[in-house]
DNA sequence: CGGTTAATTAACTGACTGGTTTAATGTAGG
DNA sequence: CCTACATTAAACCAGTCAGTTAATTAACCG
């Protein structure tokens, strides 16, 4: 069902078309062509990204005449960080082991 | 294809039942059969989910006799918190409005 | 050896994804 | 009004996903 919508941020941020998408938007609005002209894919496959992106609450769409320009929405982004900051002990943990096994490496140490 | 390492895990992350898997995780070591203890679905469902977040990285597994005890690998997670923290200004920044505004309402404006 | 437990593999299903092409919609501007 | 442009909708396809049940592998234990 993937209704929770943690789940549905994480999904979004998982294809790397949809990424580049919202690097290109934190620089600021831009249209659909504009947004398609990076992709060798046709511009129907960009606007089923961008809908992904805005069901997931990371886009919000404006009209403009003709043009229907995107803005980023970061908020979701917030709550992702938040979940993954709770393994920060874990990965830093992890990083120090390394640091402490590298500075041992210089010292000669043969402890593994 | 999806074989960027950051695509797999963001999709790894996508699925609630696997983000509780990794929450269970880090509170140490599990079975298989520890883990799959708290869900509604087969063994071998879980079992897919062990080997996709093996795939993403997140989750190593030793021997022990019958058991397949896994571990929370949560290095990768690094790379996807460093990701989102590019945004960190943006929601920062929405977040401040949020309060100017509130805080706005509280002194009677309404400038909206 | 034989049985039990832990876990994975295999084969199958229904739903969703990411892409296509073609057609439709909405709006601007001569 | 008509045309061109921006965008979305529809219909379709191949591949992946999350789950199932049934069968298999692997290790322990009496």
């Amino acid at each position: 069902m993937m209704s929770d919508s943690l789940s549905t941020v994480f999904a979004a941020l998982a294809d790397p078309t949809r990424r580049a998408i919202l690097a290109r938007l934190a620089g600021g609005e831009a249209t659909v062509n504009d947004l398609a002209a990076p992709f060798a894919m046709s511009l129907p496959a960009v606007s089923k990204h961008l809908k992904v992106l805005e069901r997931a609450g990371l886009i919000t769409r404006g009209r403009d005449a003709q043009y229907r320009p995107c803005r980023l929405h970061a908020d979701p982004l917030a709550d992702a960080a938040r979940w993954l900051d709770r393994y920060r002990v874990f990965w830093e943990a992890s990083f120090d082991r390394l640091d402490e096994h590298l500075s041992d490496l210089r010292k000669g140490k043969t402890d593994d």
